[in-house]
DNA sequence: AGTAGGTTTACAACCGATTGCATTTATTGA
DNA sequence: TCAATAAATGCAATCGGTTGTAAACCTACT
C-alpha cells in the first residue's frame, strides 16, 4: 500500500529533469553513461516499476501479440504456442491467448476484444465452420497485421503456415493401401476447413490412382469429440459392408474409436488398419500404437511468430511470403 | 490507417463536455438518459473504441488477473483454467496465463513480471520444487490478493483451493491392498510439494494400518516425464523383489509405465496392478484402463476464481476462508 | 416571483511516460 | 581565448480517459 514511484520521484531525488530519467530508462545513447547509471541506481533502490499503460498511452503501441485458437488442450496446439512464446519473448512481446472452442461466434467475439485491446498483430488457427475472415477486417483495415497457421482460408490473400494436408491425406491413405486394405473409411470433421478439405482430397486421390471405389458410407464427419469417436465406431460397427482401414484426421478420435472398436472384438490391426494424424503423446500408448502423420507444431508456431515479428520490428514485410509450408511425414507404428 | 476516435471527437460532435461523455459511456445515473443515448449513438456510428490504458492509467486498476501454473500440458489444468474462464469473464476481469516449466527460476520471473504488469489478483499454482513463497511478496506487500491451487505451500497462511492428498494416497493404496496387493511401490515427484507429500503420507499411513511394511526400494521419485515414466518401469523390472501393485500420483506417467512394463511381459493388474491420478482422458483409453483419483479441475477453478472476484469486488474479504477443500474420489477401472 | 433542492453538465487537474525542439553545457579547433 | 560544433539536458505538450467540485439548469412550492 505504500505509494508507487515514478519518473518524477526519481527525477526529483537525483535533480534532473524527467525526460532525462525516461531517456536513460530506455537506453538512449543522448544521455551520458553516468547520469544513466546514477538514473538505474536510483530506480533500482526506490524500487521504481515501469508503468506500462503510461507508455502504451503515450506510444500507441501495445507490444501485444495475439493468438487465436481454438482449443489449448491438444498437444499440437500447446507446442505451436510454445514455438511462438520462444519468438515472441525474446523480441520482447508480450502474448494473449484467446480460444474459440470452435464456436465461430466466439471466435468473431474474440476478435474484437483483441481489436479492442490494441494488440499489434494476431496470429490465428480457424474454428471448425469459420467461412469468412469478415471479423479479421478491423485488423486489416488499420494495417494490424494477421497471419494464419494450420486452419486457414485457403482462399484469402493473408499470410499462413500451413502443412501440405492434401499429401499427408494422400500419404496417409497410400499406406493404408499398401498394407494390404481394400476398404478404406475416412473419419473426419467439416471438409470446408482446409485441413480436412485437402486431407480428404488426397485420401479420394490415391483411392482413385490405386483403382479403388470410394464409398460415401464410409466418410463420417463429425465433431473430433469423445462421443463423437464413439459414434463413429458404432456407426461401423453396423455396417454391413465394414471398412478394413480408416484414416481418422485426429490421434484423440482415432484411439477413442479404436478403443470401442476392440471393445466389440475388432482386431486391429487385422480385422481393420488405422492411421491418425497429428503425433499426439496418446498414439503412443494405446495399443497397437498408433501409426500417425508427425507434424511439428513448435516449428510452425516459431516459423509464424518470427514472420510477424520481422514484419513489425519492420525487417521484413509478412506479404512477401504469403504461404509458408512445413514439413511433415508418416510415422509408421503398429496400427 | 485511420484516425483513433476518442471521447473528445464525440463530445465535440455532440457540443457537451468529454466528462459527460465519459460518464455516458459508464452508464453513470449523473447523465441524462436522453444524453447517454445520444452518446452511444454518436459513439457506435463514429466508430469508437475505448482506450483501456488511458482507463487504466487514471483508475489505477488493471482489472487483470494473473494465472501461474507449472504447465498447459495437462486435462487438469486446462478444466482448472476454463473454471477461472468462466468466472473471470463472468465478473468483467481479463486473464494472463503465465507458466514455470516446472522451474523455481521461471515461477519467480513470472511472478516479477505480472506484478510489473499490475495485475489486480493471482491464482497460482507451485512448481515442483518451490520451497519459499518469497516471490509472492511483492503483491501481499501491496495488498494484492493471491490464491493457491492444488500445489500449495501448506504452512503459508496464504489463501489455497486444494483436495485432501492425503485421503486420496490412502484411499488409493488401500483399493491397492483390497484388490490383494500386498507390496506396494509409490511413484511421485518431490515429496516436498504438498500434492506428493501427502499422498504419500496417505500411502504410508494406508500400508501401516493393514501392517503392511514399506519399502523404501520401492518409493520412486521423479519428475513425471516420459521418459522418467519408462525409466521407472525399468527399475521395477530390474528389481528382484518385484511389487504387485503401484499408486502412481499420475496417469501419463502411470500410462507410460503401464506401456514399457506390459512390453516386457507383466500383465496388468494379475502380476502388477495399478492406481493413477488426475482422471486425466488418457486413463480410459488404454489397457486396462486406468483405476484413478478423480477431482474436478474445474470446481477448483471456478472455486479459486470466485474467491478472488469476490474478494476484489469487496463483497467478501479471501482471509475469512483461507483453506477450502474440494471433493475426489476413486474411480475404480480394470487396472 | 423567488428560492430551496435536486438534476445535469462543464471545468480542469490528474494518471505517468514519451519526445520534438529549445537550451545549456562540454569539447574541439583555430 | 573564443567561436563553432557536438553532446547532454530540460521544457512542455501529448496520449485519452476519469472524477472531485463548481456551476448551470430545472422543478416545485410558498
Amino acid at each position: 500500500m505504500i505509494k508507487e514511484i515514478t519518473i518524477y520521484d526519481i527525477a526529483g531525488k537525483l535533480n534532473i529533469s524527467s525526460a532525462t530519467v525516461s531517456r536513460a530508462l530506455q537506453d538512449d545513447p543522448k544521455v551520458k553513461t553516468t547520469t544513466r547509471l546514477k538514473v538505474m541506481e536510483a530506480a533500482k533502490e526506490m524500487g521504481y516499476r515501469y508503468n506500462a499503460f503510461a507508455g502504451k498511452l503515450r506510444k500507441q503501441k501495445t507490444h501485444t501479440i495475439a493468438v487465436m485458437v481454438h482449443e489449448l488442450n491438444s498437444n499440437f496446439i500447446t507446442s505451436v504456442l510454445a514455438g511462438i512464446e520462444k519468438i515472441t519473448t525474446e523480441a520482447g512481446y508480450d502474448l494473449i491467448i484467446a480460444h474459440s472452442g470452435e464456436s465461430i461466434e466466439k471466435e468473431a467475439a474474440n476478435a474484437l476484444n483483441l481489436f479492442h485491446k490494441r494488440v499489434d498483430g494476431v496470429i490465428a488457427s480457424l474454428s471448425f465452420d469459420t467461412k469468412t475472415l469478415d471479423h479479421f477486417n478491423p485488423f486489416t483495415n488499420k494495417g494490424i497485421p494477421v497471419i494464419f497457421f494450420d486452419r486457414v482460408d485457403e482462399m484469402s490473400k493473408l499470410p499462413k503456415v500451413i502443412i501440405n494436408n492434401y499429401q499427408c491425406g494422400y500419404n496417409a491413405t497410400q499406406h493404408l493401401i499398401e498394407q494390404g486394405c481394400k476398404k478404406i473409411a475416412h473419419i473426419t470433421a467439416s471438409l470446408n476447413r482446409n485441413v480436412y478439405g485437402q486431407r480428404y482430397k488426397g485420401y479420394r486421390d490415391a483411392l482413385h490412382d490405386n483403382s479403388i471405389q470410394f464409398n460415401e458410407d464410409w466418410l463420417i464427419i463429425n465433431n473430433l469429440s469423445e462421443s463423437a469417436g464413439v459414434a463413429s465406431a458404432h456407426e461401423i460397427l453396423k455396417m454391413q459392408n465394414r471398412p478394413d482401414g480408416i484414416f481418422v484426421t485426429n490421434d484423440f478420435v482415432s484411439a477413442v474409436c479404436m478403443q470401442t472398436l476392440k471393445e466389440n472384438n475388432i482386431r486391429i490391426p487385422q480385422d481393420i488398419a488405422f492411421v491418425g494424424f497429428n503425433n499426439d503423446a496418446i498414439g503412443k500408448l494405446i495399443e497397437p500404437q498408433l501409426t500417425t502423420i508427425n507434424y511439428p507444431g513448435i516449428d510452425m508456431g516459431e516459423v509464424a511468430a518470427r514472420s510477424l515479428v520481422n514484419h513489425l520490428k519492420g525487417i521484413s514485410t509478412i506479404e512477401q511470403t504469403p504461404t509458408i509450408i512445413i514439413n511433415s511425414e508418416l510415422i509408421v507404428r503398429a496400427s
